[in-house]
DNA sequence: GCTAATTTGATAATGATTATCAACTTCAAA
DNA sequence: TTTGAAGTTGATAATCATTATCAAATTAGC
């Protein structure tokens, strides 16, 4: 789930900017890319923890915003107050369907959504930019 | 814009709950309803303060909770980190178009974009309890 | 290898919200 | 009315996620 690709993107990015590819920075870039999503900065920690110890929760959030400038990930702001990252492939944007119970994340799309969307950009005279939706419910597993 | 159905059904919902309508309550109640929406709780607090001085940090939070209960208001967890408030009639849900240059809020609903959330929870075998659709763009004003 | 520029980890600071608590109100019973 | 138990208030300390600070360590190009 890291490829060889993404190595090249992070590392594009970082000089360009005059910045640097530093043992840290490739080692959370590859938890969080192996990594399962929608993990907070926090878990991202634990997760690099186990496999690296010594690594500081700064430089945690340091590589999380360097890999969202990149465009390699994405950072949710959620409702609880704490942000959730995930890694944006290539893949298009999504929306999520979030379970109040279990707190899963349900990756959706739905054209014909997106499509109303930008409708009511144009009706109401806005220059549409991004859009955030979230549908909270209760997953089928925890209806039982 | 502050009914007397407004201030009874505060009253009840207290009374309910074995709780008291204080005078703070009555003003915060006051200020709030009869305000603009969308604002911050720091914003709120300026409001009440102009009118009301001496009244704390604290029972603002507080009777603005009180006030989400009763079903008077509505929290908006915004982007920014910020809670906004917004009194909720007896008017429909809607959703928020969101100015990324001088916030300003819209509110709009579309019953076709409703319709087909309601099929994204079914679909996904979720049920549904609520949903957040944030636009996000440039209005007409800051386009110039 | 050398060195200037960048990065790191520990920790202090920030900012919104919540918790604490002694003094003050409310309200209904006496 | 007076009274007192229950609830409320304002000031301020605590919380918690995220940022800023800074001396010591690392990086990358020469
Ligand atoms: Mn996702
Ligand atoms: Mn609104
Ligand atoms: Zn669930
Ligand atoms: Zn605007």
């Amino acid at each position: 789930m890291l490829t060889e690709k993404d190595k090249r993107s992070f590392q594009d990015y970082l000089t360009q900017k005059g910045l640097k590819l530093s043992g840290p920075r490739m080692k959370i870039l590859e938890v969080v890319l192996q990594g399962t999503k929608h993990l907070t900065a926090n878990e991202i920690y634990g997760n690099v923890q186990k496999r690296y110890a010594g690594i500081g929760y700064a430089t945690i959030y340091r590589t999380l915003r360097l890999l969202c400038e990149a465009g390699l990930c994405m950072e949710l702001k959620c409702e609880d107050g704490v942000c959730r990252y995930e890694h944006a492939g290539d893949d298009a944007h999504h929306d999520h369907l979030i379970c109040t119970k279990c707190g899963r994340y349900v990756e959706v799309v739905d054209p014909e959504i997106e499509r109303l969307q930008e409708r009511l950009f144009k009706v109401n005279g806005f220059f549409p930019q991004r859009h955030r939706l979230e549908l909270y419910g209760i997953c089928r597993k925890c209806k039982g």
